[in-house]
DNA sequence: GCCCCGACATAACCTGGGTTAACGTAACCG
DNA sequence: CGGTTACGTTAACCCAGGTTATGTCGGGGC
């Protein structure tokens, strides 16, 4: 038993307070750690859907590979969430998996899902929470594509993680953030060319909305940043009340 | 308690079979019927997230209007469809949902989700399915979004909702289909102009894939449509193993 | 029969971002 | 320390789809 809370107790805890036995139950999932590296694929699309993963260390995305050989990267996982609750009523995956840095991973069967919903009402509601955060960060991320600029996507995306880094990592309000991904990814997650990205960011840049070195982003002014992005943090403000009875 | 199954009951044993106590469940959130007329707005915005709906006749749809004016519908519900899974977590709604005909509608609380979470692992892994489902149409129209040409997206489109009404009507293999979307609606699903998506219809007629009349749509040859949008119905084959034990 | 109104069609013109391709630059490696 | 490789930059050119504007058609009211 770990003397600190692991990060995905600690993203359960977000939601409710967990009973010794609940708090068990969701230890259970670590069980069985698993040590990845960069770009190694957790799973591909159309293998069979049995289980989940906790991302305990570092980051993940999912994507879809189109046919025209272009890709679309639906979701950026970080520390503390759950991969794969998107296919729990699928038999196959819709989707691949791949770490963007090595990182720790844990899985677990759908069995245990069920396991929780016959001995976990709170869990099981901490789950759902999830599963509707998911859903909402999808639909966000739908509008950020169809409708907005170039400009407008790209710091909207900025925005997004850096208000998700800000939650994991306690409030590192120091308008910095680490974002470990090519030109290229970006581009695959906005649905835009690598070129494109590149003029943008410059762009960006020039205009002093951010500065960059390496991956390392600085926002002189997230404010700002965040009405070039049209991003409106309501979208993350996900919580569920304390349990009644 | 009808002599026929409600179409929300039907939804529900599309995943697994009831128990007696699980169908009274389920018949508790339809208790109070209400009867909305199209164009009629059944939630918007920012309004207080405390309950779901349940769509038993009509479709309706749900959207998001940004900043300068343009606007995103995100998901078109039929009858059967839970409405506002989606919020859960949140405690202000973050998209309207407006009726597109006249239909019926149940509202039900949030508490009355915890209270199946409580009584029935059943009924909880449905609802999880479907939020799963849910989810991953929003993932196929996300792609279809941001990677497909307006000649595609409205070929996915027509396919998706063939696919889905069959499965609703039970197989109406008569391709053919009712799609009571205006023009201007079908653009803001697809992210294009009004404009264009005339002229896509226009070219979809004139090379045979579709032949239209007012609301009506007649598919002369669905598998020559589905290949012209890249539509693959694997996303839409959801399903749940028995429960064991 | 005429007017009105909303939904759709068609054409001319424009633009944001794609494409291609050449070039910089940094990290790594033998 | 020169070569390789991956990643980012910049510029020239192009096109899918947006915009604007005008026209058509069908249904409802009177």
């Amino acid at each position: 038993m770990p003397s600190k809370d692991s990060c995905i107790v600690r993203h359960f805890r977000h939601y409710r307070s967990l009973s010794e036995h609940d708090q068990q139950l969701v230890e259970a999932l670590e069980k069985s750690p698993l040590d990845v590296t960069a770009g190694s694929q957790l799973w591909e699309e159309r293998d069979p859907a049995n289980d989940f993963l906790t991302l305990s260390e570092g980051w993940a995305y999912s994507y879809r590979q189109l046919e025209d050989g272009s890709r679309q990267i639906l979701e950026v996982y970080l520390p503390g969430d759950v991969i794969g609750l998107r296919e729990y009523a699928f038999h196959q995956r819709l989707t691949g998996v791949r770490m963007i840095e090595d990182g720790v991973v844990c899985r677990f069967p759908h069995d245990r899902l069920d396991d929780i919903f016959r001995q976990s009402p709170n869990l099981t509601a901490i789950l759902f929470a999830m599963a509707s955060r998911q859903q909402v960060l999808l639909t966000e991320r739908l509008v950020n594509l169809s409708r907005r600029s170039a400009r407008q996507k790209l710091a909207h995306f900025i925005m997004e993680m850096y208000e998700r880094l800000a939650k994991t990592a306690g409030r590192q309000q120091d308008h910095a953030l680490r974002l470990p991904l090519s030109q290229e990814m970006l581009a695959d997650v906005l649905g835009l060319s690598p070129v494109h990205v590149s003029r943008t960011f410059t762009a960006l840049d020039e205009e002093g909305l951010i500065h960059r070195s390496r991956h390392r982003l600085l926002l002189p002014d997230p404010a700002a940043l965040a009405d070039a992005g049209q991003f409106d943090k309501r979208y993350l403000a996900d919580s569920l009340f304390a349990a009644h009875r």
